[in-house]
DNA sequence: GTTACTGCAAACAGTTTGCATTACC
DNA sequence: GGTAATGCAAACTGTTTGCAGTAAC
């Protein structure tokens, strides 16, 4: 069967990006590319970093760094300031509430975000402010850490 | 006309569950209530030190640094993760929106909140997590930085 | 061949801690 | 007097940079 489909989309979107922009595909941020779109669990970039070295031994956290940067600045990713120790990664750029456990440090996608749309008109209204996004963030505990 | 009523209250409140608690009320320690009651800025742990170090000049980073966590996990100011560089606070324990302008990285309130109880009700809805607060993030340019 | 990426090592910045001294209660 | 806070200095952790060698185009 292969890949699914939408992450195929996905990752050659990235790559045909990249191209336009006169980046170069390398295999290193290929197996970056493709780990941030089957992961959704919004790894730390130090994860990020774990986990391609699995596929190459060699991989350097200067080059996960360096590889999720570009990524956040061409909006491709987004960058989560939910944990106080470190930053986090998401794929998903639609605008979505994130649940944060203080004790696990585990950050989640709230499935029910049905009322997000309607929540995302609230902040435009601010005098002067442009918004580029909205972070909603449901600090706590989760259920395993209750 | 002295001190705003308000603010003293508040204060006065701290100091009270200091007590309570057996901690004890230090000069130092006054000064950061005073300016974290007084100051709507959002400060970081550094300009609390900077401010203090006006009226204390022998004070200390650490000791700013300390009492500023032990407020937070008494639960009498909110520690912000909105800048990724740096901790902000808060003593504005209610729920309101912030904007956080990417550009001078300074952080505001929302005035216009109108909606945030009923936006508040959205992720008490998630499935086994304890919803502890919610911290609603306006990213992008302020009128100044447009 | 040219240009950009990789990976090393070192610098940085904010945060956190251990401990002796000092001050509050 | 007993207990906790202060302030110093140093350690820590995640983030960021400079640069020589390497690989993509």
């Amino acid at each position: 069967m292969g890949k699914e489909p939408e992450q195929m989309r996905d990752i050659e979107k990235v790559v045909q990006r990249f191209r336009e922009t006169g980046l170069k595909i390398t295999p290193q941020r290929l197996s970056i590319f493709r780990l941030l779109h089957q992961n959704h669990s919004h790894p730390s970039a130090e994860n990020v970093y774990h986990e391609t070295l699995k596929i190459h031994p060699s991989i350097s956290f200067t080059t996960v760094y360096k590889t999720l940067q570009t990524l956040r600045d061409m909006g491709e990713i987004q960058e989560l300031s939910i944990n106080p120790e470190r930053a986090h990664y998401d794929p998903d750029i639609s605008e979505h509430v994130h649940t944060f456990c203080r004790s696990c440090k585990r950050i989640s996608d709230l499935e029910d975000s049905a009322d997000m749309p309607l929540l995302m008109k609230l902040p435009h209204g601010s005098p002067g402010f442009e918004v580029h996004s909205i972070q909603v963030h449901a600090v706590g505990l989760c259920a395993e850490c209750r």
